[in-house]
DNA sequence: CGGCCAATTGATTAAACTCAATCTGCGTGG
DNA sequence: CCACGCAGATTGAGTTTAATCAATTGGCCG
């Protein structure tokens, strides 16, 4: 019942399910043995494909165990908002007992390996495994908290600035799942958009972000080539980006 | 087990808490009681006040019950982000036990009425009360879409399109709990916010806010006059808003 | 060597911001 | 009852940011 504060590290050897990496000090060996079983069903998921459509029926939830995936809304008129990136450890669909159709589509960014997960699993989950079913609405927490930042950058950010804020985002995002490297002042993790992509998801034109992206080079920040970003002074990207992403990192736990 | 879905009507002379409303049909008698109870602990907060903090401790959590109020980011440089609105009904700090810190403030747009909430308690709900638990889940997955529509709004809808996407939806949310009325063409409601609040609520500039405001009414979509708010031709607005916020009345129950 | 997708560039336009007043409604003290 | 003060709404003018349009370039694969 008493309070406790981990930070979240990739842990060595496993796999980087989120709401794992989260609960694991307070997981048993059974529930960390079920954790596992979950993900049997796995899937490969190619480039490009809208796995989640909005207008559909959604069938399961997916956990993220390779590649990356964006939310996205889709207008009328064509205009899309991406709303957020999914990474290796995330879970997409997580509420599918909750709406019929999902409130956002979803879109392999890269190919993707992912795990399958029955709706019914998903109620047995918070009937049997309460540890789980806690862990998994601080996972919630957690994507809250990362669209709320969004939509902060989205409506208080120049160009510039939500360019940092989203670089700095991932960055941290990418470390806790293992799929970034670097320390505090500088680090890199593979970058496999396009600045199209980027463009939705910053609410800008794509020319626009080209020319950000020109300017954050030259001004020293990153660099990148190859799909590879390399993040040259976080410090100051962090700076730059107006307020932190900070709290995203911390656990607490019942 | 079998999926059911029900519209969320306002109750006639009951609490408006969008949590019971969602679940009420699955609710026991002593669970309903158990969520009257919590809700003994009332006080009174005066308009302007900021009463969840992001640099503090959370300490409880909130249940509005009477009046608005707004989740916001305020950056070091003075520029301030609403996230969303809290309307009566409406919880704040739901994931308390999930982090240490709120991951924004909010701020009391009018005088308000709230219950707080003891963190152990929402402990023991998750622990004693598990459709309690769930409708709580629901609620989330409803705040995040409406953040989802947020971020939408901020990223790829213009000024005007903007206002119009977000009278609709506080219109509908209004309806929920019993605080507008009308039909599908034409409703109304109490509109106690100023522009700059809806400015830091759209990302706009105050100047801007008010001329698209006089434009709206100019094209007779809405009249304003002392704080009470009439729209006039809510088809129109929606298509206008280029898409719907009609998914966030679903409620669908495991 | 094409063909294609993504990145880049230049020129122009449009949306929204900023700055600086002014106006209006309302409550309050004299 | 009236002048004053204040918060919020409104207006006008000029500026800035970002979008749009239209090519052009670069890299990669077959």
């Amino acid at each position: 019942m008493a309070a406790m504060a981990v930070d979240l590290q990739p842990p060595p050897g496993s796999s980087a399910l989120v709401l794992k990496l989260a609960a694991m000090t307070l997981m048993s060996e059974l529930e960390l043995q079920y954790l596992e079983g979950l993900q049997n069903n796995m899937l490969t998921i190619d480039k490009g494909t809208e796995f989640i459509v909005d207008t559909e029926d959604m069938k399961s939830t997916f956990v993220i165990r390779d590649g990356w995936a964006a939310r996205h809304v889709s207008l009328p008129d064509g205009r899309r908002q991406i709303l957020s990136f999914a990474l290796p450890g995330d879970i997409l669909g997580l509420h599918i007992n909750f709406r019929r159709k999902a409130a956002y589509s979803a879109v392999a960014l890269t190919d993707i390996q992912a795990s399958l997960v029955d709706p019914a699993r998903m109620i047995e989950i918070n009937q049997k495994y309460p540890v789980i079913a806690t862990a998994m609405s601080w996972t919630t927490a957690r994507e809250f908290a990362i669209l709320g930042d969004q939509a902060v950058r989205l409506g208080r950010l120049n160009a510039y600035e939500r360019l940092c804020h989203f670089l700095v985002e991932l960055y941290y995002r990418a470390r806790v799942v293992g799929e970034a490297s670097g320390d505090e002042d500088r680090g890199w993790l593979d970058f496999p958009v396009t600045q199209q992509v980027v463009a939705d998801t910053l609410g800008l034109s794509l020319v626009h972000v080209n020319r950000q992206f020109q300017q954050l080079k030259k001004d020293g920040l990153v660099s990148l080539d190859k799909g590879r970003l390399r993040l040259i002074d976080i410090d100051r990207l962090v700076e730059l980006a107006e307020y932190t992403t900070d709290h995203l990192d911390e656990f607490r736990f019942i």
